[in-house]
DNA sequence: GTAAAAATCACTCAAAAGTATGAGTTTTAA
DNA sequence: TTAAAACTCATACTTTTGAGTGATTTTTAC
């Protein structure tokens, strides 16, 4: 019998492979090992029975072909590095700041005002827009700037989009 | 013979791992051909050699086993999509617009009090920090709203911003 | 040296912003 | 269903902002 060759050449495919990660991942190692007895049994056990049964080898051949291509391809899925592609892009893009605004417990109407805020429009623009009183949109503004501890609208417009709370 | 077999496997390999590139990358394509056909020709050829010669399959098996592993990995390296990591950098690199400020005959006074606006002073705090009137901000003030064609403060400092007088 | 531009300041008046307080309505979540 | 949170609005009052006008002093450039 020679599995000693199948098992040499696995071996040194999963050796050439091992070394460069070897200190990286301990715990895969043990995992590579444990398949590659299992595949072993199973190749042994497809022998027995096809040998044994009919001559039919191609079969065999073919299946082995099979496993170890996918042995091949899984392999170097775990462990070759991933092939990194970096670029880099100016960063304009708002994203809210979730968190932020949940911290500081303001709501979304309070959002709406700070964005209109930021974009110059008057107290009473801003209530003509959302459809309330000049009154509303005051008390809104108050409990804004309580709630980002600022005293004008130019700082809470400066400080709201410091916090990402609008672009 | 059964290289039908082999073959239907090396083709299934090939097609699942083919068709998500399949549109992607043209040539490699045909290498992939050319690379299947010379292996399976060389299988052939070692068939016979190994076949007739003697009857130690093993060594057969072991060195299919090897190319199919080793045709798993290249295949796999040729064929796995690059990880695309985004970076996204502050665009922080201000440079300020002398053509946009000389013809709105915007003077270095005013830049400096726009700047202290866009921080969210008062024009009392302002004219604290750069040691004159509140009178004269005043004045400064709505001689910017004029330049800028605004009406309010809040506006002035998305205008400066947009026009990179500002920061 | 002189004219033009920039910077300074004052005064008035009006508009907008902001504070404080109270209260009614709608939404939301337990 | 019930309490809390969010949203709404009002009234009264203060402060800040902005418009308009006019004037004096520096700076800058020719």
């Amino acid at each position: 019998m020679a599995q000693h060759i199948i098992f040499g050449n696995i071996c040194a495919i999963f050796f050439n492979f091992m070394i460069p990660n070897f200190l990286q991942k301990n715990k895969d190692i043990i995992l590579y090992g444990i398949s590659l007895s299992i595949l072993l049994f199973l190749l042994k056990w497809l022998e027995l029975r096809f040998l044994i049964v009919n001559n039919t080898f191609e079969i065999y051949i073919g299946i082995i072909a099979l496993v170890f291509t996918l042995l091949g391809i899984w392999l170097t899925k775990k462990l070759s590095k991933p092939k990194i592609v970096t670029h880099f892009v100016e960063k304009q893009d708002f994203v809210f700041n979730e968190k932020e605004c949940q911290k500081l417990e303001i709501s979304k109407r309070e959002i709406e005002v700070l964005a209109l805020m930021s974009d110059g429009l008057s107290n009473q623009e801003i209530a003509e827009k959302l459809f309330v009183s000049l009154n509303t949109i005051k008390t809104h503004s108050s409990n804004i700037f309580e709630k980002l501890d600022v005293k004008r609208r130019t700082q809470a417009v400066e400080k709201a989009k410091r916090l990402s709370l609008i672009p």
